[in-house]
Order: C-alpha cells, then sequence, then structure tokens
DNA sequence: TTGGTCTGTGTTTTT
DNA sequence: CACAGACCAA
C-alpha cells in the first residue's frame, strides 16, 4: 500500500559499520568538554540541560553525525523530533554539512505532527481511518463542533464552541481518549464535555478526517493497542533525539517513551528555564522528572554561553533564581564584561515607543562609543501582541523600517484556506468541510438556508454535500439564483476533479500533460494551470479584484505565491498533504528592518540588542496567567521574562511605563515585579528625556483600582520605583517632545494639498486633512485618521480628482 | 440573503 | 479602543 523506501533492507550490517566506525570525527574538536560529552554518549538515556545559547543545536547535530559517522544507525534508523519546521530543516542543513551532503535523506527527522501524519497514513485502518485521511486546520474544527453544538441542542453562545475546542484539545494534549478522561472532569463543559467530546471523535471517523492532536493520540493508542506494530518501530528507530523536551506535553510524552522501552537510546534536549507553552499543555514535568523515567541515565549541562555578556546573563540568572522547581544551571561566559542592562521607565506607553523609536535610530548611527548596529540586529520583545501596534504605529510616522514575525501565518490566512479549501473539493469531492467553506465563497446566494437543504439532502441520502447539492438541484429542491449559481460551481468541480484525475503525476513524462476533453478541444495543462484555472472560473479571484479593501492586493498576491508553491509538488493531492503541516510564512527578505514580535515567538533566537518593553506588573508578569496558575502561571512568566533577556548577544534594554491605554482606558501602572528582580551592579539606570520628577501615578485620572494601587503608598515604595526616582532626580515639567528636529522633506510639502486623496500601503485610501512639516494628517476610509510620513504616500493616478 | 448596527469581550501559539 | 460575532431590518 505504502512505499517503505524509508525502510530499505539492511544489507552489510557489520563490514560497513566497521568502516564507517573507522572514520575520523573532525567535527568533535569543536565542541566544548560537555558538549563533547553529550555528543559521545551515545548509548542509553542520555538529558541534555542545554542552557540560552550554549550550543545546544551543535550539539544535537554533531550526534547525529557520530551515530552515522561511527556506524551505530544509519540516516534512515535515526528518529529525531523538533517542535517546528523551522528547527527541522535547521537540523537537516547542519546535519548535511557536518556530513558534506553525504545525507541523503534523515526521512523521520521532523515534527511531532509530520511524523506521525507519515506513521498513521500507513496505519490509518487501525484506528478506523483510511490512509488518505485530511487533517483539518482549526476552522473546520470550530465549524464541526459548532454543527455538533447545534445537534446537540446546546446554546452555543452561553458555551461556545471555541471553548469546547479547548476542553477537548487539553484532554487530547493529556492522551485521554473520551473514556478515558478522568471523572473529576465530567463537569466540564456544562456536564456534556465527555460527551461532546465522544460525538466530536466520532464525526471525525466519519468525516475520514482527523485534527492536530489526533496525529499524536491515533498513534499513542496504535502502539498500545498493537504491540507487534510498536515493536516493528521500536526496532527500527535504533536512536531517538528529541529538541525542546521542556516543550512536551503528555501526549509526546508517551509517544517517546513507547518508542523508546526497547533499547532506551533516547537523548532528550532542553532547558527547563524555557518552558513557556505550560499553557497549551507542556509539561516542565517530563524533563523535572527525566532520571526517574529513564533509571540510569546521564544527565549533561551545557552551561557556557557563546551568545551573551556576563552583565546580561547575571540579570537573566538574577531572574530565573526565583523560581522554585529547577533542574538548576548557572550560565557562564568568557565574552568581555559590555554594557550593563539597560533599565528606564517612562510617562506612558507611547512615550515608551518614542524613546525606543530614537533609541533604535541612534544605535544605528553608532553612539556613545558603541557600534553601529543595523536594524536587522535589534528587536522589540513583547508580552502580548497588543503592545506591538504602538511601535508599529510609531514606526510607521518617523518612517522606520520594521517587520513583525508570527503574524498569521501564509497558510493560515483567509484567502490560501479558501483557495486550499477549493483544491481539497476538487481532489476529493467529499471533504464536506471544504465545501462548506466554499460553497457561498465568492457570494452565490446560498446562504444559510440553502445550505442546511444541502446538508439535509446529504444525509437523507446518506452521501456528501456535493452528491447532497447535486441531488437537491435535480430534485428542484432549490430555486433562483443559487440554484444557478449552484449548477455553475458544480459542473464546475466535476470538470476540475476531471482535470486533476487524469493528470496525475509530473515525474512521469507520459502524464506531464493532463488532456481533456473540452468540447472537442484539446487542452493540457499542468496542476499548476489547473490551479489557476479553479480559482478563476469559480470567481474567487475576481471576489478580491472587485474588493476595494487595502488588503485586496495583498490577497491576490498570495494567491499568486500559492500557485508559484505548487510548483514543487507533484501534483494538488501531494501539495495537499504536505501544506497543512509544512508551508511557513514568507520571509520578507528585502531590506534591514527592526524584528518586533512577542517573547513566545522569539524563543531560539538571538540578536544583538534587544528591547523589551512593558514590564509591568498585570502585563508582565500578565495578570491573567497569576490569576489562572497561580504561582505556576508567575513562573511561567519569569521564565518568559528569562527567555527575552537571553535573546541579546550585546544590548538588553527593559523598559516600563507608568501610564498605559488598556481597552481604551487610561489605567497607571506599576513596574513589574521582574524588574525588582533584576541585580543591581548589573543594571544602568537610564533617564528618558522629559520624565517627570513628580511621579507616576499622582498625575493619572484616578479611575481605575488599579489606579488606587499605584497612587497608594505602595506604588511609590516598590523598589523599582525608588531606584528611578533615586537615579532620575527631579525635572522641570516642562520638556521638548520631541529631542530632534523634524526633518523636513521640501519635496513632500509641495507636492500633497489637503483635501488630497491619496494612498498609503498600510492603511489605504483617505484624504488628507492637515499638513504638518513632512508629516500629513489623513483621514483614512478605513483605518480612521493618522499622521504618517509623506514619503510613505502616493498620489494614486486612477483615481480621479 | 445580505449588509448594517449592536453587543460583548479582551495572553502567549505550533502543528 | 477595536474587533468579532450575533442579531435584525430590508
Amino acid at each position: 500500500m505504502s512505499s517503505f523506501d524509508e525502510f530499505d533492507a539492511f544489507e552489510g550490517a557489520s563490514l560497513s559499520a566497521r568502516a564507517m566506525a573507522a572514520r575520523p570525527s573532525p567535527y568533535l574538536d569543536d565542541l566544548n568538554l560537555a558538549q563533547r560529552e553529550a555528543v559521545e554518549a551515545l548509548d542509553g538515556p542520555v538529558l541534555m540541560l542545554a542552557g540560552a545559547g550554549t550550543g545546544k543545536t551543535k550539539a544535537l547535530t554533531c550526534r547525529i553525525a557520530h551515530l552515522l559517522n561511527t556506524g551505530r544507525a544509519r540516516p534512515n534508523e535515526i528518529l529525531s523530533v523538533t517542535f517546528t519546521n523551522k528547527a527541522a530543516r535547521e537540523m537537516k542543513d547542519r546535519v548535511g554539512r557536518l556530513m558534506g551532503q553525504a545525507v541523503e535523506g534523515m526521512p523521520w527527522l521532523g515534527t511531532f505532527h509530520s511524523i506521525c501524519v507519515k506513521l498513521l497514513r500507513r496505519h490509518a485502518e487501525l484506528v478506523g481511518l483510511k490512509s488518505n485521511f485530511t487533517i483539518l486546520d482549526t476552522d473546520d474544527q470550530i465549524r464541526l463542533l459548532k454543527q455538533l453544538l447545534k445537534a446537540y441542542n446546546i446554546d452555543d453562545k452561553r458555551w461556545p464552541a471555541r471553548q469546547l475546542s479547548g476542553v477537548i484539545g487539553h484532554w487530547k494534549n493529556r492522551c485521554w481518549l473520551p473514556e478515558q478522561v478522568p471523572g473529576g472532569e465530567a463537569a466540564a463543559f456544562n456536564n456534556r464535555g465527555i460527551e461532546l467530546y465522544k460525538a466530536y471523535q466520532l464525526r471525525l471517523r466519519e468525516l475520514n478526517a482527523v485534527d492536530f492532536d489526533d496525529l499524536l493520540l491515533h498513534m499513542v493508542t496504535i502502539f498500545q493497542r498493537h504491540p507487534d506494530v510498536l515493536e516493528q518501530y521500536q526496532r527500527w528507530f535504533k536512536y531517538i533525539l528529541v529538541d525542546e523536551y521542556q516543550d512536551t506535553n503528555v501526549a509526546q510524552y508517551l509517544w517517546l517513551r513507547l518508542l523508546a522501552q526497547g533499547h532506551r537510546n533516547i537523548c532528550c534536549v532542553g532547558d527547563d528555564d524555557q518552558s513557556i507553552y505550560g499553557w497549551r499543555g507542556a509539561e516542565v514535568g517530563n524533563i523535572l522528572r527525566f532520571e526517574k523515567d529513564f533509571d540510569g541515565a546521564h544527565v549533561v549541562r551545557l552551561e557556557q554561553n557563546y551568545r551573551s555578556t556576563p552583565h546580561i546573563l547575571a540579570a537573566a540568572s538574577n531572574v530565573i533564581r526565583g523560581n522554585e522547581s529547577r533542574l538548576g544551571k548557572e550560565l557562564w561566559t568568557d565574552k568581555d564584561e559590555g554594557e550593563k542592562v539597560r533599565l528606564i521607565g517612562h510617562w506612558d506607553g507611547d512615550e515608551e515607543a518614542r524613546w525606543i523609536g530614537e533609541e533604535i535610530e541612534a544605535l544605528q548611527r553608532g553612539t556613545r562609543g558603541l557600534r553601529p548596529y543595523s536594524l536587522d540586529e535589534m528587536a522589540i520583545l513583547v508580552r502580548a501582541s497588543h503592545q506591538m501596534r504602538g511601535f508599529e504605529d510609531r514606526f510607521l510616522t518617523i518612517g522606520l523600517p520594521y517587520r513583525v514575525i508570527g503574524g498569521p501565518r501564509f497558510y493560515e490566512r483567509q484567502e490560501i484556506r479558501d483557495a486550499m479549501a477549493y483544491f481539497r473539493v476538487v481532489t476529493s469531492n467529499d471533504d464536506d468541510l471544504a465545501f462548506e467553506r466554499i460553497v457561498n465563497t465568492p457570494k452565490r446566494g446560498l446562504g444559510d438556508k440553502a445550505q442546511q437543504n444541502i446538508q439535509q439532502t446529504a444525509r437523507h441520502h446518506g452521501v456528501s454535500l456535493v452528491e447532497g447539492a447535486r441531488i437537491l438541484l435535480d430534485e428542484k429542491g432549490i430555486g433562483g439564483k443559487g440554484a444557478k449559481e449552484l449548477r455553475i460551481l458544480l459542473d464546475g468541480i466535476e470538470r476540475w476533479s476531471e482535470v486533476a484525475r487524469t493528470h496525475t503525476s509530473r515525474a512521469v513524462l507520459d502524464d506531464d500533460e493532463a488532456v481533456i476533453d473540452d468540447g472537442g478541444a484539446r487542452t493540457s495543462m499542468t496542476h499548476m494551470e489547473l490551479a489557476e484555472i479553479i480559482l478563476d472560473e469559480s470567481g474567487y479571484t475576481a471576489m478580491w479584484q472587485n474588493d476595494k479593501t487595502p488588503e485586496a492586493p495583498g490577497r491576490l498576491e498570495n494567491l499568486k505565491e500559492l500557485v508559484k508553491a505548487l510548483e514543487s509538488f507533484e501534483n494538488l493531492q501531494g501539495f495537499l498533504e504536505h501544506v497543512s503541516l509544512v508551508m511557513d510564512n514568507e520571509s520578507d527578505a528585502e531590506g534591514a528592518k527592526v524584528s518586533i514580535m512577542t517573547l513566545h515567538a522569539a524563543k531560539g533566537l538571538e540578536f544583538p540588542a534587544v528591547f523589551l518593553p512593558g514590564w509591568e506588573d498585570g502585563l508582565f508578569p500578565s495578570q491573567r496567567a497569576m490569576d489562572e496558575s497561580g504561582l505556576k502561571g508567575l513562573e511561567e512568566e519569569r521564565r518568559l521574562a528569562y527567555v527575552g533577556i537571553t535573546r541579546a548577544e550585546e544590548i538588553a534594554t527593559i523598559s516600563f511605563a507608568g501610564n498605559r491605554r488598556v481597552y481604551g482606558q487610561w489605567q497607571s501602572q506599576m513596574p513589574s515585579r521582574f524588574v525588582d528582580e533584576l541585580p543591581e551592579e548589573h543594571v544602568e539606570v537610564l533617564t528618558p528625556p522629559g520624565l517627570y520628577g513628580g511621579g507616576y501615578g499622582a498625575a493619572s485620572p484616578m479611575s481605575s483600582r488599579l489606579d488606587e494601587r499605584a497612587a497608594s503608598a505602595d506604588a511609590y515604595n516598590s523598589p523599582g520605583w525608588k531606584r528611578l526616582q533615586e537615579r532620575s532626580g527631579s525635572r522641570p515639567v516642562s520638556q521638548p517632545r520631541e529631542s530632534r528636529a523634524p526633518v523636513i522633506d521640501a519635496q513632500a510639502i509641495s507636492s500633497h494639498t489637503v483635501g488630497e486623496r491619496v494612498f498609503h500601503q498600510k492603511f489605504g485610501y483617505g484624504e488628507i486633512i492637515g499638513i504638518e512639516g513632512d508629516k500629513l494628517e489623513i483621514a483614512f476610509d478605513k483605518a480612521g485618521t493618522k499622521k504618517v510620513v509623506a514619503k510613505f504616500v502616493t498620489t494614486p493616478n486612477d483615481i480621479p480628482f
């Protein structure tokens, strides 16, 4: 059924193994003692505790190289798991480089999910699925659950599908099948959670579909119920490596333990201090418990840091010291001292954004004896994504190029999901969830009622929605505009499906071009052309072409990109199989830009200069984390702080604001408790230009509870606050708002007039309502009134007057 | 069926 | 404040 090329027969083992073992291992010379120990301890369980920036990936890839080089295993016998595709790719690259391109494949180096898909496609029938099952994205999942709630007559306003999805996800992360959910959880989702979970799983099986969590859950189930299958893989995977072990959830842990049970050749790499995904099921306990789970485990600590200066490391260490349950690690470096961690308080969030913008420009120029930094070397790491807006707004007005990392991923975008839904329907006509998504996109006059009709007909006849729709049409159960449009759509699907079927593979030359009989005219096309035709004929492309919102051109661009991405696949089917798991967001590489991202997104990255704004209690540590998870939550927040600080190589700048607009309301803020955990001797307190000497809480509106807190003696006595007061001293109340003279672009001034219609990259169309130097005040059609720099605005000539 | 207005809500996110 | 989802009127 499926090809077993990853398992090709193993011949001449001992001789080749011996020949391999005789090879030199030059890569070992590059390692420090601890790294070398971790690489050379090949057999038995190994826990590599790798602190931030200690060369973990290096050790991991060398270990793989060593396994191959000593002939312990061949590339296809090593199971090597990561969490992200990016990490998997990087490891593949680096192993390839170490081995001199000699490593073809490493078919089992990948994410938990992509490896599980591969395995599950082989054994799908053991959990009642066909091997061509579809993987649902979150949209599909929610839609399915909504239908379920409706069927169960549950008010989805009081009990939203999102919440149910969360509950089920939580259980799946723990590896509980519906019948295994413990009694203590029975009250979940209004006492009906377990019942609904069971129904959901049933429905998924009917649809021949799985969600992301199922990929692991099903594999664990299969391993547990079919010892013969498990044994086959236990024998095949001679060595197991796991990256970011602190992020594994129970399901992943069980999966690994089952596979490692035989030979126990498992090497887990991780850092308990960087466990920041507890809220989505990761169990720090997995790494804390490792030595108990794997008796006689060899524990290696990587503590020499190659990334940051001593001041930065000291600051990070001192913060993380506040956590109770740690395996214990102390990072050290032989780097020169460098700059102290810089700490600065601001009047409010706007001030903070303004200051950081200026500081970035100053670093760029190279000031105070520091080397000049390129924008690519700088990053702003925030706790919550809504903090990004302030920086974006500010950077847009001053014309500072930035890039936001970790926004909606490419394949999560509406237009990409829509397009993929079209492809899904075409490749498998019975993909009901995909059909549902596209049946009225673009608008075809097929609203709720018509769709319900189709659903009913389909269910009544026990067929797919596409089939049901056809029956409904034939029975004249639907009329008017909808009927006509539906007919066109169904005919289209039939036509495209035919092409997709006849056009099987690009790899086989003879089949390269599909030939369809189109009213006597012979047409041939590639699957890329087919994709374009689907999007055109369905009216989907036209929908965005007619859309006047500023995002529309970008969406069309993305669709083009999607079609281009098809090129590297054999056919639509092959594309769909991979895309849901593997597609990454596009890297907009052109030009140096400051990166803005969340602390979570920053894990694993490093930058010479890092800004950590918004260190205020309630924001960071987040109030919610503390309310919901108490001390555990606070400790995770603290690890987040640790991750943030350790991203910096040379300069770390922490800041907080005394006032911040939260949900439109001004609130006064207290400095984060983490600020007080910074070691004073490694911190330099900076003074913002124009910091009021008067104090933070006093001048702010007395409207909220937080306000009272800030205005109380407590706030003034907080050490972080005191320290700032001492160092910054009193200053006159009036001060320049801008420390730099505005640069005036003479051309810009002369080329715009009030009342003119203009176009802006980000905000779309708008009308100029004011001009101030080189800044234009523009009332945008969609984005409201903003001040932007004139050079970012164009006068479109296709707009009359 | 559509689109507009209203109401409620409001971390972190990979696959 | 800003956005999504629900609800209601045409």
